[in-house]
DNA sequence: ATGGTGGGGAACCCA
């Protein structure tokens, strides 16, 4: 079982990459963040076409997570207890038997702010969510963007991003209770090198310049995670014209 | 300390 996660940033705009994408990759589920887009105008029938089932959950302008796979999700979650919020960033859904829960994690803005609060406090009620998915589903991955570089590794100059956003205390040690219930960071179980990013900045010519950081994530259970055969980031997308700014990561199980 | 680029949508918000 191939899984993916890729933080398009406007599906409209990034619609040929996905298709091109999934073309060439044929994951069973890739799970997208960032769509930008209301329900009424998500392009169903071109991924239908591509040979992908989909269920998604959008609003206009912001946010927005969708998941694509070879068979039907079905059970879908879209909002979690004590979390009321327009925002929509959390879609949960069983693909052949494995929970996939899709995360588009609040990026925080700056250590201090209302919306790094809103962050914390948002990633602990999803915690409690994964927790309770886990008691009623056996085999669990949590994938997205996370906008949480995992530790120094995951981060091109650690100095200069010390203790920036992305990369605080309090978001590591948040990311670090969700592993915490039984999963593994699904890279790392493979790789134990830095260098390997999955974000650049638009700005400042960060890809070329590989200004990045590690930030999307494939979390899988402990027991899932024993068989992973592959774990990698696909860079390619990244050098398209008009690309995300992010680029896709992928995770193979022998499941 | 600031601002750079890109998407959305039509002046700024968000990243």
């Amino acid at each position: 079982m191939k899984i993916a996660s890729w933080n398009v940033n406007s599906l409209k705009v990034r619609l040929d990459h996905v298709l091109q994408w999934l073309d060439t990759a044929q994951p069973d589920v890739l799970a997208l963040q960032e769509t930008k887009m209301t329900d009424d105008v998500f392009p169903l029938e071109a991924i239908r076409q591509a040979g992908y089932q989909v269920v998604f959950s959008g609003q206009k302008t912001y946010n927005g997570v969708a998941i694509l796979a070879k068979s039907q999700p079905e059970d879908v979650i879209t909002d979690i207890p004590d979390l009321d919020d327009p925002q929509r960033r959390i879609l949960a859904a069983t693909v052949d038997d494995v929970r996939i829960i899709d995360l588009y994690v609040v990026n925080g803005s700056a250590p201090g702010t209302e919306k790094f609060a809103y962050k914390l406090d948002w990633l602990n009620k999803v915690t409690a969510f994964i927790e309770q998915q886990k008691t009623e589903y056996e085999d669990v991955v949590v994938l997205g963007d996370f906008n949480i570089a995992p530790d120094d590794r995951d981060v091109h100059d650690p100095v200069k991003w010390h203790e920036k956003i992305l990369c605080t205390t309090e978001e590591r040690q948040a990311l670090n209770r969700i592993l915490d219930l039984g999963f593994q960071d699904s890279f790392r179980y493979l790789h134990d090198e830095d260098g390997f990013f999955s974000w650049w900045d638009y700005r400042m010519n960060g890809f070329a310049r590989g200004l990045g950081l590690r930030i999307d994530l494939i979390l899988s259970t402990d027991e899932m995670s024993e068989a992973i055969t592959a774990s990698y980031i696909d860079v390619e997308p990244r050098k398209w014209e008009r690309p995300s700014d992010h680029t896709p990561v992928v995770t193979e199980f022998d499941w």
